[in-house]
DNA sequence: ACATTCCTCTACCATTTGGTAGAGGAGAAC
DNA sequence: GTTCTCCTCTACCAAATGGTAGAGGAATGT
């Protein structure tokens, strides 16, 4: 195989990306030092300033790296289930995998909050136009009828909290005596979605 | 006023821990140093480092503080509501108290999670009797039909994660279009409170 | 007056951290 | 073969961090 510097930089910088999430994400931004990432990597840590001229430009890639990833994967589930409370039920169920599948993708979505507002503001953009989606499609099923009259915006903000509250808090999780497990994950699921059912069924 | 060791040292230390809760609930304990705290306080590093063997044990201390502040707190704002949905307004109503007074309050919850859960198991179990008595009461009005039928537990952990992350997620709320202030916030807690009083109606 | 206890300080240290400087290897272009 | 670009490395550094050692001030007890 011909030298081809693309693809290996392609590869390191990749290799790079993918274990800082995993780092940043479970042990927190500020924890993870720049050895540890290129540590598990398997490279210097120079190498890794080489790809990514600071820590905080590597977060910042990191972050709309995951941005995107969750972008895509939640407006498909959501744009892809039918109307009525399913696609509510398709929202939910499309943010709850990567938190089954890759915890550290949700407790990387926390240290947004730690990072200075103008490098979290670019990641908020990326995701406002999802968040506009699920606001119109909300509001347009309350005018209906379809979905008990609050506002979108906040019912967003409660269900995102409780989602990424469970997956990213054991501690809390431990102190109401739950023990992380696949299955006890899907209950969890199951029981916010039939939470979420009694709460948004029109009144009656 | 002749000389009192004790109540001079209370103060100096009452300070610190005054000061750490301060600065790690709005920061992390991480990206909070020793010589941090002791500028807040006034004073030097070592006077810190004399009232607290370590920064993991103040650390600690600052997290015992709130645990029984908050388990008070709480406590007898359940304890003191009447039956029914009062008694869960009441308690929503005393987490959202601390939250609009002192955000570092729940902030500093969120900080367990980053501790060796050694150290957090015994906040936890400070915790526990108050998350006994919560459960106790959502089982006995669901069994008694007044309450839908849900697992308490999981009802909990929802209505935490709800709390603390809108109180400790500027950026998430920022991202759903919200801007924090005291009447929004109020608004916020009526919301709330609607969305659960709809969740918990018993089925019609 | 003297020793003691309590409290806060200055001085110092070892380690870790993010980051810089620059060497050198390996293929590609000429 | 020489040169250039791309990539990773070793060596080093300044700053910050948690923590130690110990001096010294001030009130109290004797």
């Amino acid at each position: 195989m011909a030298h081809n510097p693309l693809n290996k930089g392609k590869q390191t910088r990749e290799r790079i990306l993918d274990a800082a999430l995993d780092l940043f994400g479970s042990g927190g931004v500020d924890a993870t030092s720049l050895d540890d990432i290129a540590r598990a990597v398997g490279v210097a840590k120079q190498t890794v300033l080489y790809w990514f001229a600071s820590k905080d430009e590597l977060a910042i890639a990191v972050l709309q790296r995951v941005a995107d990833e969750l972008v895509v994967e939640i407006g498909a589930a959501i744009r892809s289930a039918p109307e009525g409370f399913t696609r509510i039920e398709a929202a939910v169920t499309a943010v709850f995998r990567p938190a089954v599948r890759r915890p550290a993708l949700l407790g990387l979505v926390r240290e947004l909050n730690r990072l200075e507002p103008e490098l979290a503001d670019a990641v908020v953009e990326k995701v406002r136009p999802l968040v506009d989606l699920a606001v119109a499609y909300l509001s347009h099923e309350m005018e209906a009828g379809r979905l008990r009259k609050a506002d979108p915006r906040l019912l967003l903000a409660f269900v995102y909290s409780s989602v990424v509250g469970v997956a990213t808090e054991p501690v809390t999780l431990r102190a109401v005596g739950w023990e992380p497990s696949t299955v006890s994950l899907r209950k969890l699921r199951a029981e916010l979605l039939s939470f979420l059912r009694a709460a948004l069924e029109p009144g009656n």
